[in-house]
DNA sequence: GTGTATATCTCGGGG
DNA sequence: CCCCGAGGTATACAC
């Protein structure tokens, strides 16, 4: 805890003028500078790897990329060190991986007749959540996010077009189109999706979960 | 300081074991839960505004979204409490307001002939950067970012989709062409910006501001 | 290393 | 309140 004041040169420059604050410093040289407000987010920090010179009163961390935190101490009102050991880390349950992992398990539940091709189709412009073919034959390309915002849409639309021109999978069977499935979908989302010509699902976590409680117990 | 275990149900769901941790409670009552690495982010937390209910080695801290956060404390190495007041705040140069700033004074360093017409320009899909005049009276839509990259030439297609459907734009100047602005443009951003039919111009944010040392000497 | 997508993103501005 | 965009985004993962 101390009374200091920060110049950061880097990406941009910022200054921080004189104030009690908190500076963190943790195991593996990360170095974080706290306001008594605003979140978990620090005013200014560091990250690991990187270097710190005490000198006088002034703390200069800097890293490979030449950028530099200047820490200027102006009290000191108290200094405390803490060994705490590696973390055990934090279980997650309910990202989106996990219902990309319901979705390609319960394909129906998007649309009824959907049967799964493949996960994380890979493409060179990045992975196809789900690639599926329809009670027509047709396939389709899914994309699944937790919230449907509108990048979600352009996503998809990018998959779209990268799919559509690549003849091994269109000359068999003909055009993709495209699903965009989440929890809740934006009304901007939806209406960028229905000017794409794209279909909208929105599924239930919770739902999709209870519809296999077998094996996909994370918990 | 504390030896504790967490729960966070809400967004999503996490666990958290039994280790010691660094738990930072601020002013405005967000709680954040901090292990010895991984640069500033927090395990847990909670912003505020929430509650904080402590009872028998037990913090529950909720929020009015039906967030919880938990925190079972086995055993506490230190309690320290700090008043640190309110903090004069962060000073930065060299954003993409500043960017933008910049190149609205000096369009004419985008391409030779080019006039402002407005800046951040509201459409119903977000304020378009710059909107400019070229040297043949056409309407140039521009986007602006620090560092150039994909979804900023979508942003700016969007843009240009949503212009050329204006027909009090496009009646008396005719189509609406985009270019896309930033200090360094990835190769992926300027492949899909040229199928897309626009222009990408890289900028050098300190020669632009040696341009204008007098008025906008921001530091 | 670049490139892409996710995040309890956070944060701020405007309607 | 939602929507939208910026961020020193950070972080993980594939190529």
């Amino acid at each position: 805890m101390a009374r200091c004041s920060v110049r950061y040169a880097g990406r941009l420059e910022s200054r921080l003028d004189e104030a009690l604050r908190l500076i963190m410093v943790k195991a593996d040289g990360c170095v974080a500078i706290h306001a008594d407000g605003g979140a978990y987010k620090p005013l200014n920090w560091m990250n690991a790897p990187n270097s710190l010179a005490v000198a006088d009163g002034e703390w200069i961390v800097s890293n490979t990329k030449g950028e530099t935190l200047t820490i200027t101490l102006h009290e000191v009102l108290m200094d405390s060190e803490h060994h705490l050991g590696e973390d055990p880390g934090l279980a997650k349950d309910g990202v989106e991986a996990h219902l990309q992992e319901l979705l390609a398990a319960l394909p129906h539940t998007i649309e009824e007749g959907l049967t799964l091709i493949r996960r994380e189709h890979a493409t060179a412009i990045g992975p196809v959540d789900l690639l599926c073919r329809d009670r027509n034959g047709m396939t389709v390309a899914v994309e699944i996010k937790r919230r449907g915002e509108i990048d979600g849409v352009e996503q998809l639309s990018r998959y779209l077009e990268y799919l559509n021109n690549d003849s091994s999978l269109t000359k068999e069977h003909g055009a993709v189109r495209g699903i965009f499935v989440a929890q809740v979908i934006k009304p901007q989302a939806k209406t960028l999706a229905s000017t794409r010509g794209l279909g909208c699902v929105e599924v239930d976590y919770d739902a999709l979960r209870g519809a296999k409680p077998d094996e996909l117990t994370l918990f």
